[in-house]
DNA sequence: ATACTTATTTTGATTAATCAAAGTCTATTA
DNA sequence: TAATAGACTTTGATTAATCAAAATAAGTAT
């Protein structure tokens, strides 16, 4: 069995290497994910690299194994499928849950996950708008761009936010964006660094390219 | 922040003296509820002491604190409605939730706990018809007698099964011993050391006093 | 090429929790 | 009362996870 710290380095890896889209992740990336030293992430990548959850290439980074990713995809099957519960059945807001399943997710059994999985009706992506990988570990191809690539005068609907801070979801609530929102691109400033939209009537905003980073939107 | 051991630790000895009857709660029984060595449970407690969750007196046992108290009920209330969650909402089954509800008890937050308690309409009781602590760690007194001490020829109603073990509940479901059942005791057999009993019309058997000892009943 | 910056790894310590086995009380039994 | 069984405590070690700070390697700039 694997601890929760296993779990945790792993489905960090993973989270990184999606993002990033690229399956070879930095030790500095690692580190900074989890909140530890990096010579605390040496270590135990070491350690792991040895039980065969991932290949350690010194000096350069990681990648995960089959095994290594298997797991991963479970513990983000689990994170999503909490974050659904916590928002769908027991209403908290979209911007605390975070936090709420990260220690959730490593306490709850595969069968308790079987059973709110159905409960929930096989939801297919989690409040946030990602993916909820199947039991098999598959995941929906996420062939999404920024907000930042979108031209001026388009139009486009959010597929999903890329943050887990409380701050930026709030922000996020506050201007209506979210997932399955219409959006509509006012200007696109490459030089000032800002990107002007509307949503639905409401009065329009900028955005820093920051910002845009972290919504997806299908165009 | 405790650990969750130190919170699996305070829960223990609760139980164990609301069990008993007694706030002062032996060593021995501390570590064999707790599945650690003797030596284990001692360096714990200690350390225990020192943080103020409970009294030690040396070779005599524990007894646990205001604070201790508080913690430890809070522990019972987080357990007792996860289990009510399994059974009522995902329907898992009664005898299997025990070691889900010990996991899931550490990784609850108060603010999630109290959403939970809200959905399931603020239980009184938990599936095994033991009591749930108020939000204060109010716990409702169990003014019970087990059945091992009841009169031939008398009709009690289950309250409540004392244990945790999923075999023993399984074997209790298959005769339909469960809380709010009613039962008529045929004969009781002191020396016999056994008690013969019938649920509704059903065939009559017996227990031992053993297995009696567990089921608590309100005449 | 040389020096510098920065990422990464090593080293030495620390904390929480545990065990096995040896040591110490204490209460009962003979 | 003396012996002894059983409960409890101490001791010495181990494991997982972590940090700070020193050491090293690699790439970049001069």
């Amino acid at each position: 069995m694997p601890t929760s710290t296993v779990e945790n380095y792993l489905k960090q890896i993973l989270v990184i290497s999606l993002e990033t889209n690229c399956p070879e992740v930095p030790m500095g990336k690692v580190a900074q994910g989890l909140c530890v030293t990096s010579g605390t992430a040496t270590t135990m990548i070491k350690n792991l690299a040895g039980n065969g959850w991932l290949n350690y290439y010194p000096r350069r980074g990681v990648r995960l194994t089959r095994k290594g990713k298997k797991l991963a995809m479970n513990m983000l099957r689990r994170h999503r499928l909490l974050e659904t519960f916590l928002v769908e059945t027991l209403c908290l807001d979209w911007s605390e849950i975070h936090q709420e399943a990260e220690e959730l997710e490593h306490a709850i059994s595969e069968k308790v996950l079987e059973k709110l999985d159905e409960f929930l009706g096989r939801p297919r992506q989690d409040p946030h708008g990602h993916p909820i990988p199947t039991k098999g570990g598959v995941i929906r191809r996420t062939s999404t761009q920024s907000l930042l690539s979108c031209k001026e005068g388009s139009e486009v609907i959010i597929d999903s936010i890329v943050d887990q801070e409380s701050e930026f979801l709030k922000f996020a609530r506050t201007k209506q964006l979210f997932p399955g929102q219409q959006v509509r691109i006012l200007s696109h400033e490459k030089q000032a660094d800002a990107i002007t939209l509307q949503v639905g009537r409401e009065a329009p905003f900028s955005l820093g390219s920051r910002s845009s980073e972290k919504i997806l939107v299908e165009a």
